[in-house]
DNA sequence: ATATCGTAACTTTTT
DNA sequence: GTTACGATAT
């Protein structure tokens, strides 16, 4: 074998043949761990190395991380020039990318502008007011997903029309008007020259089945299609796939049935357990031997899954060693979960000093659990780093520079223009900018033509001064316009910046929090010069405004470049972990209600969903998972309490260990760990954690404030707070009082007051009590220091 | 026209 | 525990 090809040695034999076979339809199933994208990195070079020009290759990843990291593999194989010419990304980039050439054809302008989901809500939101319906039925979330959800089927207004069973649905679920809000709604994203993320992929397919010229030319250019994760893609992307394969049918999809975690925004797992109906001549190819972990972990998630009635035939095994059992823990509130873990990684790390920060990742089912997380890893010093959540991009500040940006370059964009027609205020209120809204309606013009040609309108009844400020804004926009035109991203962004008042109301800021905004719209600057450094080593390369604005539509959190934190554990969502890998793997809270989700437990195949996703969390561990549950869990500001998941009793029980114990007594005195307070001789007993939640949090204030906070964590960080060795007086047991209904009590802060009830026993029991003073209050008498009088 | 405060409603998961 | 919206006061 040549020595440009020396990396199919690398490869065991079913990856070779499957990165061999590059003729015709195949399909690829990759076991959790199997080396799948190893198989599709080396495909690709090998493409190349055979002399398929990287231009003719599309391959389409789920997320912009996994399109960079693999086009960053294929150049260490065929050099980064040619990595770089192929057509590599995420469904919604590549395609935007198209469109914005040939959005002309479909009546778009070619810098039209991508809606996200908030301005997509907001703009529903309105169109509900406008149509004057009841919010209460019509939730604007609600009907968003559903015009989704139409969207991603290929339901337009008019097929809609065409089917009773559409109207029968939506006058079945109470909502016979859905089809008025989807039509204005389209309508309305039309009259602005806007898409938002389903119609990137429709307006892909209106493309490709209204020019068949269009069609043919992208049909001629993708002779290869390689299409990653296939079992979550929608009906949308399974038929522009379909459709650009249709010639050439070199098209290799890759993924595992097991995986399918996106059903809720689509995706259609028939799409890969059906492939052999659209490509009967397709080759298949199992990728079944799992090299990432250990036979334990393997063995516990097959276990799972093989509860699932939908899925594909196939056994996924692993020659690596037994390793660890699944360990199972329970603690008695999230909070001691999360030190629970930090405590744990602490103490991986002092055993096994070889492991890294990065080694460890802690999944979660959704995001707000991460805040108790954050909470414990800072206070025990331990790096970490969150993935995903879309914290950054939907930060007032920063939406309102994009709003700018988006503007200028699209005028007709009305989410952008209603965000900052009036900020930095410049009094243009509500009333004025209604008015604009009307007239708009009116002549069926967009709110901006309206504000320059307001001359034109004088029976208008806006006055003279407002007509002024108009005027001015709608010069500012243009000035704007000309910079996007002229300058690179990075100067013109600076400019808007600057001239739009918006960086002098935010550098003006004294408090800690507005100071914080400052800083994150000069992060957005960075990375805007960060991109047009970057476009400027890429041949015909855009570093214009519009050409970043373009690019950063379709980013998350994740894509930001966030190198300071390196050696650091992972928080992310199970969605967001899909395709990484960790030595040991934490899986926080595994209740019913959360893990399987609430929402989920109705129907079977949402259960199987969830079950899924248990298995993709489960198969991220190398070496070692460590599944946590609470027996309470605060959520949505109350607590509640929680049962272990059923997931967790799936798990055959050889894999298991459930040896750890729930101690109460051993999870406080984690709390009051040496290391949380800087001295070690300070363990002191349950008595005194209570003091000190009761201590740390006087100097929070009210009563009220003490009340909500009540099972949240003391904030150390801050102030000048030392613990507070525990006092006789209130060492009194807390945890082991007895109380009974019509019961007087005491209580340190409360006063006096009455029994009413008494709920669960032993340590976890709770009294609602009616204190004289301030009411009634619920309370978990292991925390309450409450004397009988 | 704007600032401030209080309340209601909300949480899966993401491009 | 947060956020977004609406009512009220300035």
């Amino acid at each position: 074998m040549s020595e440009e090809f020396s990396y199919l040695d690398k490869l065991n034999d079913v990856q070779r043949q499957a990165v061999e076979c590059t003729e015709g339809p195949m399909m690829i199933i990759a076991g959790a761990g199997s080396g799948k994208t190893r198989v599709l990195t080396y495909r690709i070079a090998h493409l190349i190395n055979k002399g398929v020009s990287p231009f003719n290759i599309l391959a389409l990843t789920f997320t912009n991380k996994a399109a960079r990291e693999m086009q960053e593999r294929i150049s260490t194989i065929v050099g980064a020039s040619d990595a770089k010419s192929l057509w590599m990304g995420t469904f919604h980039s590549v395609f935007a990318k198209i469109l914005r050439s040939e959005a002309p054809k479909l009546g778009f302008p070619s810098n039209f502008t991508i809606y996200d989901t908030d301005d997509a809500q907001r703009l529903v939101t309105q169109i509900i007011k406008d149509l004057a319906l009841d919010k209460e039925i019509y939730k604007p979330r609600q009907v968003l997903s559903r015009i989704s959800s139409l969207k991603n089927n290929l339901i337009t207004t008019s097929v809609y029309e065409r089917y009773p069973e559409c109207t029968e649905a939506d006058s079945a679920a109470r909502r016979p008007k859905l089809i008025d809000i989807y039509r204005q709604y389209v309508e309305r994203c039309f009259k602005a020259g806007a898409m938002d993320f389903d119609d990137l992929l429709l307006r892909t397919n209106e493309l490709l089945a209204r020019f068949p010229d269009v069609l043919s030319k992208y049909q001629n250019m993708f002779r290869y299609i390689l299409v990653d994760e296939y079992q979550d893609t929608n009906h949308s992307q399974y038929l522009i796939v379909r459709a650009l394969a249709d010639r050439f049918q070199n098209i290799c999809v890759v993924g595992d049935d097991s995986q399918s975690i996106y059903s809720f925004r689509g995706a259609n797992i028939a799409n890969i357990l059906h492939f052999n109906r659209d490509y009967p001549s397709a080759k298949v190819f199992k990728l079944e031997q799992n090299y990432r972990s250990t036979k334990n972990i393997v063995g516990a998630a097959n276990s799972v899954i093989k509860r699932n009635k939908e899925k594909l035939d196939k056994n996924v095994w692993t020659s690596n060693t037994d390793g660890e059992k699944i360990t199972v823990v329970c603690n008695p509130t999230d909070n001691e979960e999360a030190y629970y873990i930090a405590r744990s990684i602490k103490k991986f790390k002092e055993t096994e000093p070889d492991d890294n920060y990065e080694d460890f990742a802690i999944l979660y089912r959704t995001n707000a659990q991460s805040r108790a997380l954050e909470d414990a890893l800072r206070r025990h010093n331990i790096p970490y780093k969150i993935w995903g959540g879309n914290s950054f991009y939907s930060k007032k500040e920063i939406k309102d520079f994009l709003a700018y940006m988006r503007l200028c370059i699209n005028p007709k964009d009305e989410e952008a223009l209603l965000r900052i027609i009036n900020y930095p205020i410049r009094g243009i209120g509500n009333t004025t900018i209604d008015k604009l809204i009307v007239t708009a309606h009116h002549y069926d013009r967009t709110i901006f033509e309206v504000i320059k040609n307001l001359d034109k309108l004088p029976q208008l009844s806006i006055n003279s001064g407002t007509r002024a400020t108009l005027d001015a804004f709608s010069s500012m926009i243009e000035a704007f316009g000309v910079y996007a035109a002229t300058d690179d991203a990075f100067t013109a962004g600076e400019k808007i910046l600057k001239e739009s008042g918006m960086l002098k109301k935010l550098a003006s800021a004294t408090e800690p929090e507005e100071i914080a905004r400052y800083e994150n719209v000069q992060e957005m600057l960075n990375s805007m010069k960060d991109f047009v450094e970057t476009q400027k080593e890429i041949a015909d390369s855009d570093s214009t405004l519009a050409s970043f604005i373009q690019d950063v539509s379709l980013m998350t959190d994740v894509d930001r470049s966030d190198q300071d934190k390196k050696d650091s554990v992972a928080l992310m969502t199970v969605h967001m972990a899909k395709g990484l890998e960790f030595k040991t793997v934490y899986i926080a809270g595994m209740e019913e209600e959360l893990f399987p989700s609430m929402m989920s437990s109705a129907e079977r195949s949402d259960v199987e969903e969830e079950r899924r996703l248990f298995y993709v969390a489960l198969t991220r561990a190398e070496k070692r998972a460590i599944l946590t549950y609470a027996r309470q869990r605060c959520r949505y500001g109350k607590t509640s309490d929680c049962e272990l998941s059923r997931f967790v009793q799936e798990i055959d029980d050889q894999y298991l260990d459930m040896s750890v114990p729930a101690d109460m007594a051993k999870s406080v005195s984690n709390i009051l760990d040496a290391s949380i307070f800087g001295s070690s001789d300070k363990i002191v007993a349950r008595g005194a954690s209570a003091q000190n939640y009761g201590q740390t949090y006087r100097r929070g204030g009210d009563e009220t404030s003490y009340q909500r906070k009540e099972s949240a964590k003391p904030t150390f960080d801050t102030g000048n707070f030392k613990p507070v060795s525990a006092s006789s007086s209130s060492q009194a047991k807390a945890g082991e009082i007895n109380l009974n209904v019509g019961q007087r009590v005491r209580h340190e802060r409360f006063g006096d007051g009455t029994v009413t009830a008494v709920e669960g026993s032993g340590i976890d029991s709770k009294a609602i009590i009616d204190f004289d003073n301030i009411g009634i209050k619920k309370m978990l008498l292991k925390f309450a220091k409450i004397q009988k009088i």
